[in-house]
Parts: C-alpha cells; sequence; structure tokens
DNA sequence: CGCAATCCTGCAAAATACCGCAAAATTCGG
DNA sequence: CCGAATTTTGCGGTATTTTGCAGGATTGCG
C-alpha cells in the first residue's frame, strides 16, 4: 500500500469520525508504530489534527468552528446587520440564510414586529425565536454540520413554495463580473432559488469579500436590490453605478 | 478511549452542567478514581473549573444558568439519556424528538457512531451536530417558539417517509390507562406518527411525570418497547407487568 | 465522635513517544 | 535496464505519559 493512499484513508477516518486511534492504525494497515506517528506528524503539520497520546484529534470540532466565526468580527457584523433590518416592515415574509451576519439580524428587529420569517439555518431560526409578534418557518433537510444550516432535494422543492417579499443572504465572495459567491454547493443552490423568488435581495458582505471570488455562483449583480458591506466608499462605488442601492456602514 | 477525549467529554458535560461528579465520572469513562481526579486537576490548571469535594464546579461567568439547569434535574435526565443510548446501534435511523431529556443523549452517544437521525428539535439537532460520523436529518416546518420544535401539516406528512428502528421521545404525563401524553397538540401529533411508524419505542419520562396525564395523547402502553424512568421499583413494577421493558435509573 | 467517602503522595507497570540508524523500497538520470 | 540518490520503513534502546494501587491524611455528616 502506498504511503500517500494510507494518509488519505487516516484523512477521511479522521473525518469520519473525529479522532484516530494509533493502535488501531497500527492493526489496521500493518505497519510499525512508528510509521503511524510518522503519518500523524505529517497530518498535524497540515493542521488537519492535533497530535495526543495514544492518536490524535480532528482540529475543527463543529460547535468551536461556528462559534469561532460567530465570534470574528463582531461589531462590523452587527453594524450591517442593523442597515438590512431598516428593509424589514410588518407584515413582510422575509428569507434570512445561516451567515453568521444575516443570524445578528434577529438582535435588531423591534420586539413588537410582526411578520413571517423564513430560514433554513438552525442559528437563525433559535435568534429570530425571541421575536414574540413574528412566525418563523424552517425548512427541513440533512443538516450540514459546519454551517449549521439544512439542505437537500426536497428543501430546493419547499423553497419553491416561497415568493418572500425580501431575501437577506451573506455572501463569501463578491465581484463586478462573477456576482456574489459562495463556498458550499448545497448553499448557493437554497440561496439562488430565493433571489430569484424574492421581490427585493439584500446582500450582506464584510469588506473582506469584495474580489474574492468563492466556488458556488448565488447572484449576478441584477438579481441585487441592495449591497450593506463595510467597505470604503472607493471599492463600493462600481457596485453603485452597477445599479444597486449601497450602505456603506 | 484517549485520554484527550475523555477530558474533552468532560468539558462539554461540564459547560452543560455546571458541575462534574467525580463518582458518576468514573462510572461512566470506567476508570479509577485517580485518573478522573488528575483530570480535573488538568481542567483546573486550564481554569475551566474549581475542584471541589466530590468533583468539580464551573468557574462560570454567568452563574444564573447554572441555576436555572440545577433546578432542572440535570442529573437524573442526563443518567435517563445515558440508559436510552444503549439502546443505539450502528447503521441505525433512530427519531429523537425535543424533550430536553432526550436532547442529552447526543453527549453520551460515542463519537465514532455511524448513524442517521431525524428530528424536529433545533436543540436536539444542534447537539447530535457533533457527531462526525452521523447524518442529521431536520424536519421542516412552522416553529414553536418555546419549544423549539417544528411543526406543521407539511411535517406530519413528510415524517410518513421515515420508518426509524428506533424513536426515542420524552413526555409530560404517563399512566396505565390513558398511556403517554404531552401538553402541545403539534408535538403530539408528531410523536404519534414516529411511535407508530418506529421499530422500537423508548419513552423517557422523569419521576414526576408518573401519574399524570396531560392534554393531548401519544401512545399506548402497548406502543412503547421501553421505558427509562427515576421513579422507584414499587411505581414502575405496573408498568412492567403491562409487558414494557422498564429501566430504572 | 465515629464512619464513610474522598483526597493526596509515592510508586510501579504498561503503554506510548521519541531518536538514531540501517535495511528496504522507490525514484530518477543516463 | 542499471546504479545512485532519495524516501520510506522497521528496529533497538530510551524517555515520557498514563494509569491503577496501596496506604495514610483529610473532609463531610449524622
Amino acid at each position: 500500500m502506498l504511503a500517500e493512499e494510507r494518509r488519505k484513508l487516516m484523512r477521511n477516518k479522521l473525518s469520519r469520525d473525529g479522532q484516530l486511534l494509533s493502535a488501531e492504525l497500527i492493526r489496521e494497515f500493518k505497519v510499525s508504530e512508528d510509521t503511524i506517528r510518522r503519518d500523524l506528524k505529517e497530518l498535524a503539520d497540515e493542521g488537519l489534527l492535533r497530535k495526543v497520546h495514544g492518536g490524535a484529534m480532528a482540529v475543527t470540532t463543529v460547535p468551536i468552528e461556528y462559534a469561532a466565526r460567530h465570534e470574528m468580527n463582531v461589531e462590523a457584523k452587527s453594524a450591517m446587520a442593523l442597515r438590512a433590518v431598516s428593509l424589514v416592515r410588518p407584515g413582510m415574509l422575509i428569507f434570512v440564510d445561516g451567515a453568521t451576519t444575516t443570524a445578528l439580524i434577529a438582535d435588531h428587529l423591534p420586539s413588537t414586529l410582526q411578520a413571517t420569517f423564513v430560514t433554513n439555518s438552525v442559528a437563525t431560526a433559535t435568534a429570530l425565536s425571541v421575536l414574540p409578534g413574528c412566525e418563523i418557518i424552517l425548512l427541513g433537510g440533512k443538516l450540514i454540520r459546519n454551517l449549521l444550516i439544512t439542505t437537500g432535494p426536497e428543501l430546493i422543492q419547499d423553497a419553491e413554495s416561497f415568493r418572500p417579499d425580501l431575501s437577506i443572504i451573506g455572501v463569501h465572495g463578491l465581484t463586478i463580473t462573477a456576482g456574489a459567491t459562495v463556498e458550499n454547493y448545497d448553499d448557493a443552490l437554497i440561496k439562488q432559488r430565493f433571489v430569484q423568488n424574492s421581490g427585493e435581495v439584500a446582500v450582506l458582505a464584510g469588506h473582506e469579500k469584495l474580489g474574492f471570488i468563492a466556488s458556488y455562483f448565488v447572484a449576478k449583480l441584477s438579481e441585487m436590490s441592495y449591497l450593506v458591506c463595510d467597505a470604503p466608499h472607493s471599492s463600493l462605488s462600481e457596485y453603485a453605478e452597477a445599479g444597486i442601492t449601497v450602505w456603506k456602514v
């Protein structure tokens, strides 16, 4: 068996189980303890795992990952969420996605608001649940572990039932030519559906997202009504010229 | 089990319960008292907890949460969840409802478990998401604010697609004649569906639920395979005589 | 005060980790 | 295809970590 093949299997096992046991790997691959130890050191140098006595543990623990992203840059994200809130009117049907930024809008909504929200994000649904006058519809499906959002063909189908007045979405990349993009395929599909079916679309993007193209397409510039961003005016002017209402925070 | 894995589980338990009991950890991890004590010293050096006689207390910035949780008898609930976990086998399809007790089972499941879970509870889905080898399906629908579970006619319809090997449900009331009952109509409808379509049904009920009849029917005694309860044997014998496998914790 | 539970210290056994080196396997240039 | 350079692997020896145990001190509680 090739060394690289063995390490590939170890990567798979790690992402599946969240940890690796040296003794188990020795039995499984029929190699010496030293070889396993060297492999673990390799993977540790790649940042995939942390060596511990007797094996290794994955570094990407899910809740930590989500929590860590949530912690980052809270002031800017909160400011952007505040701006997006001004688009919300009573009685609206509003889609909110599972981005860490958009999940913050619940904190800025008036507690007396009466509206209906639809989302595929566990975190967003939980945050919105504090609003006594609002109805919250959580789209069901297979849970994506590190994003805490639901996905799946049935969900895409269900999404067709909604024609929101407003969709508030976060993205991973935004450029003039490529439009809005994200890093997860399923996430992209869902956002596409709501972008196409919504009356208005508000995109929230931190300044670090500008000029970056992620792997999966979400929306053309012409499909976007509002762009909320914390970048300087100079970077945003070209988006304003493309016909988008740009709000700098 | 890795030492590091054990400490990780202890951290989880600590943040959930606000405290750790040495004796309980010894039973749970099947290690000596010394090992647990050394682990507690490790975590104490990290500043996560303060050692006290018989265990440790979390050094919490928010004492409110601990007080609130302590009120709710976490120990008994955790013990019941631990028992229910023994019914889980790799490869199973398992329904877990949104009761506070059943949501705890995620903490007792082995991190290497490979299985599929279906739930209508936001809290349960989030808790289960720490298991790297498991698929989690969250049923979609209208969110019930105070329970953080989804409901609705479409959800009942979707539920028919599943034939779980096992359903783990919590109830609000349990008597010989009225069977299992809960306080929320939509919740009852969903549990009914899964009770009828599951291979085995495990009911978790604190001792205070016995002899109480809530408003909405969930399951007859004949539909229940297992009853996990912390009541004395004398109260439970009649359920055992009704043909249910009764586990006292 | 007495008893049981818990805690602490030192120690020893087992498992695991680490280092240097040489054999074996693989790669590569001609 | 051959031989040298490189990489990979296993082995011996030693260091470190983990764990349980014994025995005595301490604590909590009726």
